[in-house]
DNA sequence: CCTACCGATCGGTAGG
DNA sequence: CCTACCGATCGGTAGG
């Protein structure tokens, strides 16, 4: 009390988000969990349904977030070169400023149970075939050399997912600065040739 | 029997690289990998001492793999960015030949327990050490522009490192390929302005 | 390589 | 949100 007065769901979420980017959701356990929220295990019960219950949450928050970005920014009458500069900044902000839950979204997925885990396979899906789309429309408009799609979609997703590994460590530069840097370098790598 | 005798000790190594990286080091049980070699869960204590014993042999033995192909290159006489071609090709050869146990390699190495983890990231950054020279040998003789040499470095590694994610659902591509086409991404995206 | 077993810890529930 | 507790499972050991 007398600091700002998150809920305690809230509060649950957040320590959860830094212990299971610590020590990953497998080995954290939710005595762990409990005794940095500072309350008897069982009572996470009234504020979750299950231990996955959390990773659910976590994981889908960042999803929605990533989509927040997206849509806008594609539906927009930019050319799509321009567009992919924006959606990859914007992806590298979303990731910087959710360093926690985003290391959870992107190591942890893979606890999640059906039919949670499937939902949140075409979420991604999704995701990645927006991605696709716009490099298609780069490629038709001959903004873009003729790329194999599928092959530059992972190596973006490499690229831009990787940032939470190493941005805390170095984090001098800004978000908007390793954006930046980050869509020079692939978007100068895509148009090899 | 009657099959190519791999020694048991291989084999558990073998099934343990799957099992690991099929659902994670922490959610594997050596009840769960006894179950799958086909013997009783304490006999699994007679060829490894514990369950990091089982990650240590699959982590360094990976380490090595990249040390062995890295060294002989990098002691060539050859320019800077026909090194890194050609240490980009093999580091992705190796992921591609061992895709189990890199995944492991990546996803698992932080349930190393110290003094192990130490010697682990130890090991990890002399070769990433490794590589930030050769860039700053392509700066120094001109062959690179004058580029943020941390920065790229973490670039380079999470587009190599995104590999093992990726590469078995769409295998038709070869190693080689793969090594080539990302060399070329991540060498012209280097250059950039 | 097995039988038999240990203490510790797990996610979760009942009931208030 | 707590006390009290459940059955299951964990990594690992003793002894052969």
């Amino acid at each position: 009390m007398g600091e700002l007065a998150a809920s305690r769901k809230t509060q649950i979420i957040e320590i959860a988000q830094k212990l299971f980017q610590e020590k990953g959701y497998a080995s954290t356990s939710m005595r762990d969990l409990a005794k940095e929220v500072g309350i008897e295990p069982a009572s996470l019960y009234s504020h979750f349904e299950s231990k996955e219950g959390i990773l659910k949450n976590i994981c889908f928050r960042i999803a929605g977030e990533f989509f927040e970005i997206f849509e806008p920014i594609n539906n927009s009458m930019v050319n799509p070169i321009e567009k992919l500069k924006r959606i990859f900044t914007e992806h590298i902000r979303v990731i910087v400023n959710n360093l926690d839950a985003s290391t959870v979204f992107f190591n942890d997925w893979v606890h999640l149970q059906e039919p949670t885990l499937s939902e949140f396979k075409i979420l991604r899906d999704k995701y990645e075939n927006g991605i696709k789309s716009i490099l298609q429309d780069g490629i038709t408009s001959c903004e873009l050399e003729n790329i194999d799609i599928d092959f530059t979609t992972r190596l973006i997703f490499s690229a831009l997912n990787g940032t939470h590994e190493w941005y805390s460590k170095e984090g001098r530069v800004s978000p908007e600065e390793v954006g930046e840097r980050m869509s020079d370098f692939i978007l100068n790598g895509i148009s090899f040739k």
